[in-house]
DNA sequence: CGTGTCATGTGAAGATTTGCACATTGAGGA
DNA sequence: TCCTCAATGTGCAAATCTTCACATGACACG
């Protein structure tokens, strides 16, 4: 049974009783539908078909073949409306990948996404290693740092993340505020224990003595913890400082320090509707992030 | 969805996850897979894949169309075993027309090959119309008469059912029997009420006095109770006479008597095992039938 | 870091399938 | 019984689909 088209030529045959009528429903040209149905008869050793002047009627084995090929052909139909309408409509998954640290702003944009489109599914991933939009494991991708050149993917500038420098009113209390950057080298700092290409991470190790750099970490949410702490004075996403009450600006967000976000998906699912408009409403929620 | 082969295609895809793999699956050549995909996710306006140097994964729409394509591919394929099976063994159904008359002789016939073949379903009809063959009404006839030229039925001789005149016990006691043909004319018989054209029918006309049939039937069985009652002297089957104790035998059997029988087979099912299985039973079971 | 291997993608030649025209054949009605 | 109509069946040309050959890109393994 190695070729479905014939299958449901014999169905439509089977249905209609003629050759003519299947030929016409299917859209070719009768002698087709005979040469289909005399190669899958051949093929199975069975005759499907009694042929008269008036028509095709099936046998039982064409009977047979009638049943199952109905059913196929239900299922076919609720498939392609499924699908169908699955392009051009918000339901299903969508599937978001980023660092970590963006989580926090993401999730309320994520929340209200979905509270407009009840027929969805969110799925936020993020994790030690990058997910990769190639093998289809998110649908869009929030990246840090350089533009990623991948050819299948769509790349567009997202908002330059603004960062600021906090202390926690623990540290203030403990070690004060410098009151500008020539007495950062009199005070402790929060960073990161690599060296990263982070702006504000390359900033600040040209800037403070790496002695000062007290406490040092693996990834940002410690990062943040240990700022939140009072470990030291530390970057921390203007967004994110803002949900705590213990927390001081040290020093006001600058361009420099941002490194430039982007959104990326994949070609195959940029255009469709489910992710367009995602990325539209994204955009818009995100206007207030800029530097 | 007008497309059943592309949807296979896409299913193997979904499967192997590879083109290269489905390619080899179907026995075509890679690049006839990809046009298959590409056509089908243009005429859905979903992508099924999402491609990849490592080859295909499938999106949530390639996902949904695996699941339906693989109970699709299952549903096939037992359907061919069972077809290409049936092609080869007797089971099913098997559906025998004659007129009513040869009831009484093809019923044990019947029943002793439904014996053999458990798995078979025999539908034996008879009725006042000819059941046709052509629109596969039944497998096999059984037919009087001259021999059909039905284009496409196979036609082939049968026996030669044996006739002879009959008195039952009533007709006997009453009117007595004659000793010869010469003294039919002082004796009653039954007989068609129609000219028709059975030989033994015809015979009856040209030697006894048209008003010594005194007892006419339109139909066999009518025919037959009317000797058994001892309306008159009648043709019976020997075979049929056989089951009845107060008959007698008036006249033997004669083959001009008797028409010719034809076994009938449209030329579709003639080949099939179980119509084959059936007539060589069928000619063996009737050898003791002849004149 | 280079190299081999295995995957997808694309243009042109070739093979199969399809469409067309016409012949043929029963079925039904006047 | 003849005539008409609607169906199936077949040879040949055309169109489509498939194959071939080659390019390209990514991953794994020394």
């Amino acid at each position: 049974m190695d070729n479905w088209d014939e299958v449901r030529t014999a169905f439509q045959v089977a249905r209609l009783g003629t050759v003519s009528g299947a030929a016409e429903v299917l859209g070719v040209h009768h002698a087709t539908v005979i040469r289909h149905i005399d190669a899958l008869e051949g093929k199975l050793g069975v005759k499907l078909f009694q042929r008269h002047a008036r028509g095709y009627t099936a046998t039982e084995a064409g009977n047979d073949l009638l049943l199952v090929a109905q059913t196929t052909d239900d299922q076919f139909s609720q498939l392609a409306g499924r699908l169908k309408g699955r392009g051009a409509s918000v339901t299903g998954e969508l599937v978001i990948t980023s660092l970590a640290t963006f989580s926090p702003m993401l999730a309320p944009v994520l929340a209200a996404f979905r509270a407009e489109h009840p027929e969805l599914t969110v799925r936020y991933l993020t994790g030690d290693r990058l997910f990769r939009l190639e093998y289809g494991e998110a649908h869009v991708a929030i990246r840090a740092g350089t533009a990623p050149d991948q050819p299948d993917n769509v790349v567009q500038p997202f908002v330059r993340q603004a960062l600021a420098l906090y202390a926690s009113d623990f540290y203030k209390e403990t070690y004060g505020l410098p009151k500008d950057e020539s007495e950062f080298k009199d005070h402790y700092f929060v960073g990161h224990d690599s060296e990263t290409r982070a702006p504000f991470n390359m900033w600040l190790r040209e800037t403070v003595p790496l002695e000062n750099i007290v406490y040092r970490t693996a990834d940002n949410r410690s990062n943040e913890d240990g700022v939140v702490a009072g470990a030291g004075i530390g970057f921390l996403p203007v967004k994110v400082a803002e949900r705590y009450s213990n927390l001081t600006q040290v020093e006001p967000p600058r361009p420099e320090w941002s490194a430039p976000l982007w959104l990326v998906t994949h070609v195959d699912l940029h255009r469709t509707a489910k992710v367009q408009s995602f990325l539209t409403f994204l955009k818009a929620a995100s206007r207030d992030w800029e530097v």
